[in-house]
RNA sequence: GCCCGGGUGGUGGAAUGGUAGACACGCGAGACUUAAAAUCUCGUCUCCUUAUGGAGGUGUGGGUUCGAGUCCCACCCCGGGCACCA
């Protein structure tokens, strides 16, 4: 009888629900292991293959960490508000409550189709009010530490999404979610101060985390060292600070420039003939990049402001120019100019600003280049300095440390560290989101919701979705009209809601006490299981989700140096035709009809056999046959009458493979585990195999096949589920081979290769090998200068040719 | 431009510095069958050779080594991230 996955799988979902197998307990005993996958969003797409590629083989490998004894903790829930929701509530009118709770309906039956181990009781949904009640308890949180303000700033808005977007949403210019062109906008907008925590997010300490992933962030905090000068404007009673990281050439400084956008540019120049003139430089600029069409490779603009900074290393007045490319809110927004940077360079010889390099490369004749200012000379270890005068004759590459000790001893300026990293931008003028908890009241001003009056519950009707630059909420006078928590008085609620990243943020602290009406969490629960020892998810999430999650999680636990997510791993990319998955462009490959065609198991299986679980990949259903055919395969073999003993051959393989396949699993190349039980498979199949050893086959299996090594566990007489033994453990003395294929090469070129037995001396194997006629042909023809032994491997004669 | 990854058969991919192409798809041949399906066996990098056996071969060019897909240098191509951060 064939194996009937449809039926089978059936039976097993059920039978793992009544017997509640993978309701965690808590409290156990046993070491714990929290095994946790990225939630999704439930979108109306439902669950495609990508979905499966990402959570199957994470079940697997918690369902594997079941098996070596660990209590295992893996939860499953929805990051259920967002735009999506909002947008499709805006086209057809469907309130996004309604399209949320059926998506989630719908992603529930796929996921039970998976056979995971979620746990379904511990479920948790975003847009609930049990959850995001927590969600603006954290807001309150932070407001009330001082992590958390209100600003008008320049910010990102996207007029598309008639909404701010934070930094991380903006990629190349462009809106994360809808591509639009991004502009910038002066709005007062609530900003989480994540920068307070930049220096303990580049603590990676004790973290199993891809090196790229930690590269990424790093990269986005933007770390430098340098030093800050504070020097005086000349003729106007003004001093302004310049950030400098590379210090080295100080003394080649000529002119200096500041950001078109800078807040006391207006100050610097008023009063001066050029005043009229820069003013309108400065808007033109402003106006350029607040519509995108500034060409940041191609162009350096710049207009003098008549002023200069007054002589600050003895060498000159250096002429204050605005600049283009000056950043405001980066350093200080003035920024000292020389020789020896390409930018810098450029923007001189475009304006005609004098330059006066100070450092040369030992070769004469570039040096003379240099000296030529035939290009921005810098970043060379080599380079010699000539100025100043203590420093003459040194290295770039060896005088940074010195050169910043007699800075700051002159008193001429100040070590300094700057980031990169801005503060989290959190409001959004959006609908389907948790509303931001503040009053605002016309006599006490700005006011947070006392915590026991929360939730701030989001109105679900008499609101117009559509988005006018304003938030929704707004326009709902219910909602809006409420009294001040501090003075009783009329007063007005904030109508913004917070970015969806607020909620994705602590989620994983919620799992465990999802229906907790006393706090967000229970720091008991969170100590007995907190950090997250797997956590798996896309690699996107890098400098988003990732980080915030690391810093709303060193403040919640009180600790710069807790961490939520222990080992993480990032699952590739499935794609189609070259492309990823969206609705929009129609290429969505549902998992359904393969679940329904070949089973769970097979189809889990076939995902897992694609490549390795980082890779990803180009979807096709190619070769999912060789999977459904392995394991019927394995199920004639299970089901056919059982050898008295296992062959050498069987047992020694039986035991590679145990020590093989959990290896596999725990570095996630399923592929190669279930390559090496294929080879099993059709091994046992022609030479037979003992009962006692089909039941260790199962239990390999059974972490990539859950229902099917349930059935195959039941056939071989066992009560228990498989998932309830413990992982087989393999015979070291059984690896062993008597006899190996010893190589013989000559010269690196392999000449012969013969039966040796394993252990055989090194003397041995050399004599043995040289007595092949096929390798005597090659050793006769010259000198034989040296013999290579590789134990229990090869021989290589190395022969000088006569 | 800068920082990461990665380039291996017709395809997905495998290889602690030690037999390149495991496993699987596809393809070809055969067995079983009236036949088909299913299953099983054999073959399948290229070239020379009847076979045995040779020669070449992991993006390109060099290097280290007895021996390189693997290590080093330069370059080309693909993917990801960042991008006026002084």
């Amino acid at each position: 009888m064939r194996y009937q996955p449809s039926t089978t799988e059936k039976k097993w979902q059920e039978r793992w629900t009544e017997q509640k197998l993978y309701q965690t307990n808590l409290s156990s005993k046993k070491p714990h292991y929290y095994n946790l996958v990225m939630f999704p969003y439930p979108s109306g797409d439902r669950l495609h293959v990508g979905h499966w590629y990402n959570f199957a083989p994470s079940d697997s490998f918690g369902r594997f960490m079941k098996m070596q004894g660990y209590e295992v903790f893996e939860p499953m829930g929805y990051d259920s508000f967002g735009l999506p929701a909002e947008n499709f509530a805006i086209k057809t009118g469907v309130a996004p409550q309604e399209s949320t709770a059926r998506n989630i309906k719908e992603m529930i039956r796929q996921l039970k189709a998976v056979g995971a181990m979620y746990d379904w009781d511990r479920m948790v949904v975003t847009s609930d009010p049990e959850y995001y009640r927590w969600t603006q308890w954290i807001f309150l949180e932070l407001y009330r530490r001082g992590l958390c303000y209100k600003k008008t700033a320049p910010v990102n808005w996207c007029p598309s999404c008639q909404t701010v977007l934070a930094n991380e949403q903006v990629k190349e210019g462009l809106c994360d979610r809808c591509d639009t062109e991004v502009v910038q906008k002066d709005l007062a907008q609530w900003f989480f101060k994540i920068t307070d925590y930049a220096e303990h997010l580049l603590d990676y300490d004790g973290l199993d985390w891809p090196n790229k992933t930690m590269l990424m962030q790093q990269n986005w905090i933007g770390k430098s060292q340098g030093i800050t000068y504070t020097q005086k404007v000349k003729d106007l009673a003004m001093e302004f600070q310049s950030y400098d990281s590379v210090p080295q050439t100080f003394m080649a400084q000529t002119f200096a420039v500041i950001a078109p956008d800078h807040p006391r540019l207006a100050e610097l120049i008023a009063g001066t003939e050029q005043e009229k003139d820069v003013l309108k430089f400065a808007d033109k600029i402003k106006k350029k990049k607040v519509a995108n069409k500034f060409n940041v490779e191609k162009e350096v603009e710049g207009i003098f402001t008549g002023r200069y900074i007054e002589n600050p290393f003895g060498t000159g007045d250096l002429p204050i120019w605005v600049a283009s490319f000056v950043i405001a809110d980066y350093g200080s927004g003035v920024v000292n100019c020389s020789a020896h940077d390409e930018r810098d360079f450029a923007f001189a010889k475009k304006y005609g600003i004098p330059l006066r390099p100070v450092m040369f490369p030992q070769d004469e004749k570039e040096a003379e280049k240099v000296r030529n200012l035939e290009y921005a000379y810098h970043h060379d270890p080599e380079a010699i300095l000539t100025q100043p005068e203590q420093f003459n004759g040194r290295k770039w590459g060896e005088v940074r440390e010195d050169i910043l000790d007699f800075l700051e001893k002159k008193g001429m300026g100040k070590r300094t560290t700057n980031y990169k990293l801005r503060d989290w931008l959190i409001s959004r003028q959006r609908f389907w989101g948790a509303p931001i908890p503040i009053v605002n009241c016309k006599k006490c001003g700005e006011v947070p919701v006392p915590p026991e009056a929360l939730p701030v519950v989001l109105p679900l009707e008499g609101v117009d979705y559509k988005p006018k630059g304003k938030a929704p909420l707004a326009s709902s006078p219910d909602f809006m009209n409420t009294s001040c928590p501090t003075c009783g008085g009329p007063a007005e609620r904030e109508p913004d809601t917070m970015d969806t990243f607020v909620c994705s943020s602590w989620y994983y602290l919620r799992y465990l006490t999802p229906h907790n009406e006393e706090a967000a969490f229970d720091p008991k629960m969170v100590n007995n299981w907190l950090p997250v020892n797997m956590y798996i998810g896309g690699p996107e999430h890098a400098c988003m989700h990732l980080l915030y999650a690391r810093f709303i999680h060193k403040v919640l636990m009180e600790d710069p140096k807790a961490e939520p997510f222990k080992r993480l791993v990032h699952q590739g990319l499935i794609t189609k035709d070259g492309a990823k998955m969206s609705k929009s462009k129609g290429n969505v490959v549902s998992p359904d009809e393969f679940v329904e065609k070949y089973g769970s198991d097979v189809f889990r299986m076939y995902l897992m056999f694609m490549g390795p679980f980082t890779d990803g990949g180009d979807w096709n259903d190619r070769g999912i046959t060789g999977i459904s055919r392995f394991v019927d395969k394995l199920w004639r073999l299970m089901n056919e009458a059982s050898a008295e003993n296992d062959t050498p051959a069987v047992a020694r393989s039986l035991h590679a493979a145990i020590k093989k396949v959990g290896e596999d699993i725990s570095s996630f190349h399923f592929n190669t585990a279930l390559s090496t039980l294929m080879e099993l498979t059709t091994l046992a199949q022609r030479e037979g195999i003992s009962a006692a050893s089909k039941k260790l086959m199962i239990q390999l299996i059974a972490p990539m096949a859950p229902h099917f090594a349930e059935e195959c566990w039941e056939a071989l007489g066992q009560k228990e589920s498989v998932f309830n033994s413990s992982w087989p453990t393999f015979d070291e003395k059984l690896l062993v081979v008597d006899e190996f294929e010893l190589v013989v090469q000559v010269n690196g070129k392999v000449r012969a290769r013969v039966m040796a037995p394993h252990g055989i001396s090194k003397e041995e194997a050399i004599e043995k090998a040289a007595a092949l006629p096929g390798v005597q042909k090659y050793l006769s023809e010259g000198t034989r200068l040296k013999d290579i032994y590789v134990p229990n491997k090869l021989v290589s004669f190395v022969v000088k040719p006569n």
